[in-house]
This record gives C-alpha cells, structure tokens and sequence, in this order.
RNA sequence: CGGGGCGUGGCGCAGUCCGGUAGCGCACCAAGCUGGGGGCUUGGUGGUCGGAGGUUCAAAUCCUCUCGCCCCGACCA
C-alpha cells in the first residue's frame, strides 16, 4: 500500500505540518523487529485541511518491515500486483536490476565451463513421476495442463516447477559415452509452484531463475561441481550483491526431493529472518537410476552418471531489498544497479537551467561511458522531489549541479548508503565516482557483515533460543545432535529451523540443544522467509 | 486450507449503521510564479460505487449470491 506523504505518517521524511491525526491502523498488524518495541504502525487518515505533498510514502523500516517491504517494491517501481493470483508484473526498474543481476551471474556461470539452453515449459506427467521423491515432493504445488484448444489431452502436461524430469529425459538421449560427459548446462527460465501465500519477489506463483544441471561420470565430480557452484554463487552474491552469507548443507528435512545432499548459502534479512540465497544440490545417481542415463566408459563397461542441479531466482531482488533497504527506500549495490549515477540539475532562471545544461552535457557524456548514469531534467519536478525520488529508487550516488557549481567548474557528489556529500572538480570527476561507487560497494558489503554477526548468537537450550528469538532475531548457533526428531522439536517450539550445517564447524563435541546428546560442533538456526 | 481486512475517478480514502441520485486529498491538464532536501496560486478533466440478482417511488447504502485482492498462520526458491 502506498500512501501520499504529509499525513503525518511516522518515520517520514522531509514532511512539514503537525501530525495527522490517526486512524485505523493497517490492516496487517504488527511485525516484530530486532530489539523494536513491537509497535503497530499506525495508518494515518487523511484530513481535509491538511496539504500534501503528492508523493508516495513507505511505511517505517523499523516499526513495520513487511509494509515498508511492499511499499518499497511498489512506490520504487520495481514491481506491481498483476491480476493473476499470486503473480506478479516485474516493471521495467526492477527487471533492469534483475538483468544486471542475471549478466553477472551469467558470466560467473560461464566462466566454469557452462552452456546456456532452454527446455520446454511443459513436463508430461509421466516423466516428472519418474523420480519417487521428486514428484512427491513438488505434487502439492505443481500446475497441469489437461487441454489444448478445445481438445483433452491424452496425458496432462505439468507446468514446470523445476526442470530436472525434462533435462534428464534429454540427458539420457544425449549420453553415450563417457567421452561426451560432463554435461554442464544452464537455463534461465520461469517457473511455477502454486503457492497458497505469496509475497513480491520473495514467493509468487511464478518465478524467473537461472537452473543449471549437469550429468557426470563419477560422484566424486558430481560433488565437486555442486560445491563450485555453491562457491560461484557465495561469490555472486557476496561480491556482486553484498550480501554476505552462511555456506553449509541443508538438514535432510530441508533437501531437496530427489537430491542425495542439499547445500545453500544462507543470507539474514534486515529483520533478523534469513533468506536462502542459493542452492545447489548433489543427485548422486538418483536421476540416472530414474531415468535409466547411462554411458559407456573407458573400460567398455555401461554405467549411470551422476547429476547436480542448482538455482538462484527473483527472490534475491527481495534480499537486496531486506538486507541494504533503508528508511528512505532502497539502496541498491552500484554492480548491479540500473541507474548507477544520477544527475539532478539545479536552476532558477531558464538562463541558469540552459548554462547548467551545457555544463552536465560537457561531462556526462564522458562519464556515460564509464558508469551507467542518469540525467534528471525533468521541469515539473523540484530538485528536493528528485532527491528523494532517487534516493528511493536506490541510487547509489548522486551529482547535484546548480549555478554555484557551474561556477566552481564542480559537483556535488552524494553518496546513498550515509548521504554524505562533497564537492568533486571536473577534472578528477570520472575517477572520483568510480572509488565511490566501489566504496559503496563495499560499504554495504561491511554493514551487512556487521550486521550478521551482531544478529549471530549461540544458545545452548531452546528456551534460550526462544529468547533470542523474541529479543533480537537473527542466527543462532547452537549444538544438534543430527535427529530428525530434536530437529522438529525444535522448529515446533521455537519456529525457528536449521539453515545450514557449516562447512566449518569443527570436531568439538557440543551438546544438542534439545537432548544433551553431543553432535559435533554447532549448525545455524533461524526463523526463515 | 483456516483466521482477519478490503473492493467508491490513476492512487489513498470519506460516505454504508440511519436509502434521497457521490465527496475530499494527491496525481493528471492549463497558466503564472518557483527551483541547493518532497514549492505556491488560480482554473479545469475524470467515477455504470468489484459483479449479478432482489427489495423500494428511490440503492454506494438494505437482502441474497458471487468474484477478486491484501494481511496473519500451516507448506515452499
């Protein structure tokens, strides 16, 4: 819901006039923070009297993540409700962002030997029944297709929710020899689970993402390319998102249906609720048994092959969201920006506008080429308007040019994620925005790192889990003895679950935190998206 | 699937209890003044009140049915 400014909304910017007074708080009730005081936004009423500014408004960060989540979205113009269930419009700023996203994972899948192909949307349900687990596990959420113009199929035709059932179909084609394997292929694509709840970005119905699978002659390089792009996607997001993340392998609980091991880097949102970031899972033959894909090798000997699948989706447009988000909107990571740079010219007299448009036009062309920048001359809008419009659309830096910097032959420079401003002279422009961008870069990279490890508690029973939970959200080391059952009980009591089972959690024995019962070393939990 | 809320110009809402022929702010259009943190004035455009039935002289308002969306819980990238 986004609201106009000026109606007193708490937590606003730049608003002048008495607060408004309130009315009936929104709908969707309070939301718990990190060592918040769990206050109900209030909505607040229009009054007649009362002048406003005309400009959406986002709810308080801090008193209401979920609605200053959804306002963001929608008043940054990164997406729109659609009038499918569940489905959402991806609009034009937040597709760019999901492009920039998409070249530079793109690269990094590349770089590691992978090829890029396209499977059909429709899965015929006998070949996505192949795979016992698989199918039992995607059934609930899986859409069919059960005609075609006015004519029934003869076998219903499934909506892909993830595309291993086709690609397998393929793969055992495709595989004769161990001289043509590895297959390492890639996808960018949408898919759908049917959802019951849904959130902008985080859960729709339908999705975009990028599935890479790949077939193998042994496990052993099976499992070393599912940990490579586990790693390929740690660095995307860390280096190219910042957002730093937990690496480890999933519980079987949390597996994948059909994978023999699950593994995951594991983000914590700006409330304290982690996000898993990416996944990449190990099949070991289970595909290739199904599937019957097998290949001659070396030795004249028929054998299976070994297959890996991992994914990374839209979902992490909502983390860049939740994890760099801030009261005034977004702020996004210079690498992956749409706008890197914005320009907002200054003037009061159309002479002055005329001197700083030959002014920027000296210099922005150039800059142009570096950097990925936008001029805002847009007359109906004041400077101040613009500053906040960019600011919510996260721009990561902005070039404010009047009459006074015309003069000084300058910019002012200033920078989102502190706001600090300083004067940049023409001649040191280009380099200049570089090293801010890259500050910024790397600024939100080191908050978000410290924020994560403020957010990283150990506990050593549930009922301390219970009260860091409700204290200050966030990850929770603790001891587990491995049981399914201490695993449920926990999430049971504490709705918390385990994220990830570290790769580097040492060999001390550490008792679990249900049932005393040693396990080695300590796994994350936490409340999850 | 359970619980809650909401559908009235593009957006946000009032009006619904107590029927009388639709209103406010913003946006939008025009003009002028403005412009270094969400400007001001004046004048305008725009709505079969989610849909379908019904009651009535008269329905946004009352009755019945229906569709959709959002939020909160159980499942999931």
């Amino acid at each position: 819901m986004v609201r106009p400014v000026g109606r007193g909304a708490t937590g606003g910017r730049g608003r002048r006039g008495p607060a408004a007074p309130l009315g009936a708080a929104r709908s969707s009730g309070a939301t718990f923070e990190p060592g918040g005081d769990h206050t109900i936004r209030d909505g607040v009423r229009m009054t007649k009297e009362r002048t406003n500014t005309g400009r959406a408004e986002i709810a308080s960060r801090s008193e209401d993540f979920a609605a200053w989540y959804n306002d963001v979205v929608l008043a940054a113009e990164l997406a729109d409700y659609s009038p499918v269930r569940g489905c959402m419009v991806i609009r034009p700023y937040g597709y760019a962002l999901w492009e920039h996203m998409q070249s530079h994972l793109d690269a990094r899948l590349k770089a590691t030997g992978v090829e890029n192909a396209y499977f059909p949307l429709f899965i015929p349900e006998s070949l996505l029944a192949k795979e016992a687990e698989h199918v039992e596990g995607f059934n609930p959420e899986v859409a069919w297709v059960t005609q075609g113009g006015d004519e029934a199929l003869e076998e219903r035709l499934a909506v892909r929710p993830t595309s291993e059932a086709i690609i397998m179909h393929m793969y055992s084609k495709w595989a004769q020899s161990y001289r043509d394997l590895p297959f390492l292929i890639n996808q960018w694509g949408n898919v759908v689970r049917w959802e019951m709840r849904t959130r902008l970005f985080l859960r729709t119905a339908e999705f975009l993402w990028q599935e890479g699978h790949t077939l193998h002659a042994t496990p052993e390089e099976a499992t070393e390319r599912t940990l490579l792009m586990l790693d390929v996607y740690r660095k995307f997001v860390q280096e190219d998102l910042a957002i730093p993340v937990i690496p480890g392998v999933k519980t079987a609980s949390e597996r994948f249906p059909g994978a023999a091991e699950t593994y995951t880097i594991e983000a914590l949102m700006g409330d304290g609720r982690a996000l898993q970031a990416g996944t990449s899972h190990d099949f070991g033959s289970h595909f290739t048994q199904a599937f019957d894909i097998t290949f001659l090798g070396r030795d004249g000997q028929r054998r299976h092959g070994y297959t890996t699948s991992w994914g990374l989706s839209t979902r992490m447009v909502g983390g860049i969201i939740m994890v760099h988000g801030d009261e005034q909107g977004l702020i996004l990571p210079p690498k992956v920006a749409p706008v890197q740079v914005v320009i907002v010219p200054i003037w009061r007299s159309d002479e002055e506008r005329e001197r700083v448009r030959a002014f920027v036009e000296s210099f922005g062309g150039a800059l142009g080429t570096h950097v990925r920048v936008r001029t805002d001359f847009s007359e109906d809008k004041t400077p101040g308007w613009k500053f906040n419009e960019w600011e919510l659309k996260g721009v990561p830096l902005r070039l404010e040019v009047g009459p006074r910097d015309v003069a000084n032959n300058s910019v002012v420079a200033v920078r989102r994620d502190n706001r600090q401003k300083e004067p940049v002279g023409l001649d040191a422009l280009a380099g200049r925005v570089r090293e801010l961008l890259d500050d910024v870069q790397r600024s939100l990279f080191e908050r978000a790192r410290a924020f994560l490890e403020e957010h990283t508690f150990e506990a050593s029973s549930v009922e301390e889990m219970r009260e860091i939970l409700d204290r200050s959200r966030g990850f929770i080391l603790a001891g587990w003895c491995g049981s399914a059952e201490c695993e449920a009980e926990v999430k049971e009591r504490t709705r918390a679950t385990i994220r990830a089972v570290p790769f580097d959690r040492g060999d001390e024995p550490v008792p679990c935190v249900r049932c005393g019962e040693p396990g080695r070393g300590r796994v994350y939990f936490a409340r999850a998206y």
